[in-house]
DNA sequence: AAGCGAGTCTAAAACGATTTCGATAAATCA
DNA sequence: TGATTTATCGAAATCGTTTTAGACTCGCTT
């Protein structure tokens, strides 16, 4: 099918070794050789193996990437798509190609690492999994060196949005617009998640505010119904909040159905923000208020980090990288309402 | 790193040809040699070498993804992203794994087919792509089982998207509402651009209305910046349209936007559809009236067709394989406003 | 003239699997 | 009993590379 080395030399009149060194730019070769060698496998159009390449020098050049959610989004989650998609440009850009890990559910079924192994990645970036499962938690302790993406883990490089920071300003600008009674609709509990939420208890708590344990709701991620039926709760209540936060952008929208559903009008008589700074969200009315996180740069920053731990394995050393998040001030977010809420 | 088949062979007391040959189902090996080598490999938590096993046998059980837009919004984007989920599932659960295919722009770069060869896929689906582009010919017209989507080639197994059926069940159901002056922002010259715009204006003529050449534009895909430009152009003739088909419904936003600054109303002064049927902004209000594609259905087809292509080579014709579309009536097509446009 | 280093090249052994073919032992047959 | 089949296993070639170790030709030194 291909060409191979074996036709090549033949094409060269040279042995196997030779053309080999030449393409590999060994010292024991003449100029004019490699040159030839060079010339007739462009004409060729010869690529090495990459397989055959990969059993001899035991690499592949091939990046693992352990993504699961529990809505089964894959490439249509908001947030992680475009991670992945910066990851996979950056690992391009280095020579390496991507392989998404899975349990190959059906016949063969194997663990995440002997998926890795099976497929010999030179590394593998984890991403978006539960990290609790016994079979990450192998891979994580494996041999293969690993990336994590916001979830830090014993002695592993980790890219990690700078959820607390992000949190942190969104909470104060909402403040700074005169809001007292802000909810939270959290998503499932999680490291990241925590991190939000302490980080919005403790800037109200600067602020010298309460919370109410009725306006902080453990809903889910990226569930519009769930954020739906948490803001309708949220509505009914008695002394109802001014904002709500809520646990990502998509949930958001469905906070906001809920909050037509009661006859309500964002920004005028509650304001509403989400997380994640989704870009097609961006572009509709009303636009969200909510938190960029800097997908391309986190996706970039876990390819790179990935590459040097196995380019240069002894002189790179274990990190976490954090990325900042921007507030992105949209429409959503309104002064506090004059008259006091119904009852 | 990984346990080898060596090691297996070892572990069991039998030579590597034996242990092969018990992991491969071969007549000539004891039934309890076979469960001795099952059970070792087993608690060994052995696989074969996904590189080793395919130099040897031919496959490697990947298949290459030709995918490239424009906008460059690879995973992001909101009509591709959820056909490659649907065609990465189904190939995972038929034992393949996915390799994007590109140029590696960096310092080795090489043709869409070189990728292809070098990697060893055994088939590539070619999804929105330049068709033109001689690369991609030359992948088209190579060795490989190919299978494209949306776009027909010599030959070739094809997954399209009914777009004419679409097309015309959108027009249909916009001059169902009344409407006779209908606006049709085409995105680039393509297949697909062709098939909707003859199948919107074959439509029109039916109905015994004509199309002004003003109300054809040529914009882009996936463009609401392009999008919005063309509106606003439409929105200034002196007659202007009462609804406007968009390219897609990314682009639709750029329209609603040039619609909004023209301080029109969505439906009443003025409809707006798209194509698609993005999920998310079903979502959002207004909701906008557009054509779902069947994402799902048709990266699914495509697996599905191209592992046929490859492990029944013989008894596998090429083919055309058509997945409907269906209306989505949102809110932002309404009856037709009862003043006459303005001027 | 013999020896020595460069400078070039090739033969051959890997890498981890599959598969052909032959070997051995046991079992069957004449 | 000797021959032949049958069942079970292993040796070795192979896939397309890389890489080590060695071979050969020069020209140069002594």
């Amino acid at each position: 099918m291909a060409v191979t080395i074996k036709e090549l030399s033949a094409a060269c009149g040279l042995s196997i070794s030779t053309v080999s060194k030449a393409l590999n730019d060994y010292p024991d070769v003449s100029a004019e050789t490699r040159e030839l060698v060079r010339a007739t496998a462009a004409k060729l159009g010869y690529r090495p193996s990459a397989i055959a390449r990969g059993l001899k020098i035991g690499r592949t050049f091939n990046l693992g990437v352990l993504y699961s959610d529990d809505s089964e989004s894959g490439f249509t989650h908001n947030y992680f798509a475009p991670i992945l998609e910066a990851f996979k440009s950056e690992a391009e850009r280095r020579g390496y190609d991507i392989t998404f890990i899975t349990h190959h559910t059906d016949h063969n079924s194997m663990t995440y690492l002997q998926h890795c192994l099976y497929r010999n990645v030179d590394g593998v970036c984890i991403v978006n999994c539960h990290f609790a499962d016994p079979e990450v938690t192998d891979l994580l302790s494996g041999p293969l060196p690993v990336v994590t993406i916001d979830h830090m883990f014993h002695n592993r490089s980790c890219v990690e949005s700078e959820n607390r920071q992000g949190m942190t300003q969104l909470t104060q600008y909402i403040l700074s617009k005169g809001h007292t009674r802000i909810a939270y609709i959290c998503g499932d509990e999680n490291a990241v998640t925590n991190i939000r939420r302490t980080s919005f208890l403790r800037t109200m708590q600067e602020a010298g505010l309460h919370v109410p344990q009725q306006y902080l709701i453990a809903s889910r991620y990226h569930h519009p119904a769930a954020a739906r039926e948490a803001t309708a709760q949220l509505l009914s209540l008695p002394e109802r909040p001014t904002c709500i936060i809520m646990a990502d952008d998509y949930a958001a929208l469905g906070g906001l159905e809920a909050i037509r559903d009661a006859g309500l009008r964002v920004p005028q008589d509650i304001s509403v923000a989400g997380y994640d700074g989704v870009a097609i969200l961006q572009m509709c009315r009303p636009q969200l208020t909510t938190v960029r996180q800097d997908t391309q740069r986190i996706g970039q920053a876990a390819a790179r980090k990935l590459v040097h731990l196995i380019e240069q394995p002894r002189t790179t050393f274990q990190e976490i990288i954090s990325i900042p998040c921007s507030l992105l001030p949209g429409g959503t977010v309104g002064p506090v309402p004059d008259q006091p809420s119904s009852i």
